[in-house]
DNA sequence: TGACAGTATCAGTACATGCTGATGTCAGTC
DNA sequence: GACTGACATCAGCATGTACTGATACTGTCA
């Protein structure tokens, strides 16, 4: 049981910006173009993201041309499901136990 | 298919001190001084993570005389890691099927 | 080769937020 | 009722970071 979430993953998720990003590569495969047109975001800006997720590891890029198309790496998003299952399901045995430390 | 995952909860448990008491206090319910032994923190620190986590919908308190018991919601975990799970799956699919956009 | 489009990098700014000390409040104990 | 311990709130400070305009790099096409 490893039951620890990865904060620093967590980090690079907890922007709207970047969670829309995400959410996005996720159904498909985009270059950054794509990305500023969906988002409505500055170029600088969106490059500023895309740069910390692939920093991160949440995404690969794929270069094609003068395009580079951004993939999300599905295993990552998956093993963060993961933690948070674990940890929900250890947060239900201790509410269904009432495991609870008594206050000295 | 929501799809979305929620970044308000996100931006909540994406900081370490935090994330550190949810994983605590997935174990074992807990109060302030428990937490305060348990993570080294100043009281008035905590403190401040609390309200935010329980702003968050993420614990309930339950006093006990002078002291206050926090609980974990395994439920609010658990949606979280749904909705990863859901994100996953559906970056999976994209990769198996090569969804990708064209360049214009 | 020059022009342009797609993308990345850099420096600066503004805002959010995590931490702190001081203080207030409430419950239990003498 | 005075005291102590558990906890919350407040104001101030400092740091991190999201956003921006300017600019550089790279590949494509005329």
């Amino acid at each position: 049981m490893l039951m620890s979430v990865d904060t620093d993953l967590l980090r690079v998720l907890a922007d709207p910006l970047r969670l829309r990003i995400v959410a996005l590569l996720a159904r498909e495969t985009l270059c950054t173009t794509h990305l500023v047109a969906e988002t409505g975001a500055r170029q600088t800006n969106l490059s500023n993201h895309l740069k910390v997720l692939r920093d991160a590891g949440v995404v690969d890029t794929e270069p094609c041309g003068r395009f580079t198309y951004y993939r999300l790496k599905p295993d990552v998003i998956a093993a963060l499901a993961g933690q948070f299952a674990e940890l929900a399901e250890t947060a239900r045995a201790t509410a269904a136990a009432d495991r609870k430390r008594a206050c000295s």
